[in-house]
DNA sequence: TGTACATCAGTGAACGCGCGTTCACTGATGTAC
DNA sequence: TGTACATCAGTGAACGCGCGTTCACTGATGTAC
């Protein structure tokens, strides 16, 4: 995946494989009482080493959040990535977004949850975070632009067309803007209270939930439309 | 607000008050450095008593959680249901929501943030959770039900039809489920992503996203008909 | 109105705990000649 | 290939801290006669 890691040296690949483990104990304790809960000595203990020996590793505790918090943005990044490689496809991307996210649900709130109030994520993650969007809007740019269907989302898009310092370098009109938003929100709406458990006795089945609101959102069989089951991708 | 307060004896009504100020407190903790960083000696301190004596109010730090969390969640069910009564109207309820969300971000959060794994909410507090629904089920159960625009839609809504636990006794056609349930995710989505600061730096106006949301939600000006600014309520 | 008693809010000392982090060290691994 | 030295992973003791929680108590507030 990095480049030239196969010319360390043996103590580098050791000191990585340590790192390594270290955070996957580190998930594993997020994911069994959440990221608040995360003790360095516990981890250590887990290991089989004293406390101490994590400070060859991460300088503190922040250090080892932030290193998984980053992590955790470069999964998703490289998901999306991945998944748009396969075609500029929303139906695509949604999937590979809501498997990441299913898949480990504590690394998703890292990234998407509730924010800590005082902490700031160095600038690294927010250019992770900027990458995802370029994906997401490289796919919506592929789409044709609907002309706005009210004077609201007319007005959205004009103040998107000048308002849009997230998509300075990118080429997309103001309706791909608007509808990468709208992917955004949508999709984490959806996807975030299944992963918190608010649907949980409600009877429904989220996975139908989740496709019918990306139904809308690529404009599969919109209202104007009829029914053609024109496959669009995927 | 509730029956015979007036009637209390003046011991009562002072235990309700320092209750009712360690809440407070505890509030301004979780706003300054997040629910899990809440402590109780904390919380005395700051009131200028002992920490053992807060346990004359609460018999544990998790009691007291637990009562934010009620608390949180029955001000927003009296806040729909105030937003309610002036009209069964969407926007209405999706003002209130936003309003009260961005009054206190972290209470919020506690409703509707990343869960803490194992923790499970008391009965009643789902209680609360099913009124706000039903109030929101209200309002969609007003507007007339427009037939599934796609097959994917058409689908979901006989999955709605009978798997609708959440909405037992309610009378609420499928199309208003599913009209509840979009209502719900979107303005979660929209909100969520808003007060956890994941805009900022991008440039646009959180409100006017929102504003897009639920011109989409509640109908007006939809694709087929023209714009011809139908004022449905509010 | 006055006295005797019960209730109960709040205190201060103490408990055990686990945390993050530092420090001086041991001993193994790697490097240079 | 063998020796001398440097690097560095990991240890164990120790630090101070703040946490939740218990307990026996004091003293003020309310109640009954």
């Amino acid at each position: 995946m990095r480049p030239d890691q196969g010319t360390r040296t043996p103590r580098e690949r050791y000191r990585a494989q340590v790192r390594a483990e270290i955070k996957e104990r580190a998930w594993e304790q997020i994911a069994a009482a959440g990221a608040s809960a995360l003790s360095l000595n516990a981890i250590a203990k887990q290991m089989g080493m004293s406390g101490p020996a994590l400070y060859r590793y991460f300088a503190s505790r922040d250090e080892l959040i932030t290193a998984l918090i980053r992590d955790a943005y470069r999964s998703l990044a490289d998901t999306f990535g991945a998944a748009a490689r396969t075609g500029p496809d929303l139906t695509a991307l949604a999937h590979a977004m809501r498997d990441w996210a299913l898949a480990d649900p504590q690394r998703y709130f890292l990234v998407y949850g509730t924010p800590v109030p005082g902490y700031h994520a160095p600038d690294d993650v927010t250019t992770i975070a900027a990458e995802i969007m370029t994906t997401l809007l490289d796919a919506c740019a592929e789409l044709p632009s609907p002309a706005p269907a009210s004077p609201l989302e007319k007005h959205l898009e004009a103040h998107l067309a000048t308002h849009r310092q997230w998509a300075a370098d990118h080429p997309a009109p103001p309706a791909a803007l608007h509808r990468a938003l709208t992917f955004w929100t949508r999709l984490h709406g959806t996807l975030s209270l299944e992963l918190a458990g608010h649907y949980t006795g409600m009877g429904f089945d989220p996975a139908l939930l989740f496709a019918a609101e990306l139904a809308d959102l690529t404009g599969i069989s919109q209202p104007p439309t009829p029914p053609s089951a024109s496959s669009a991708g995927r």
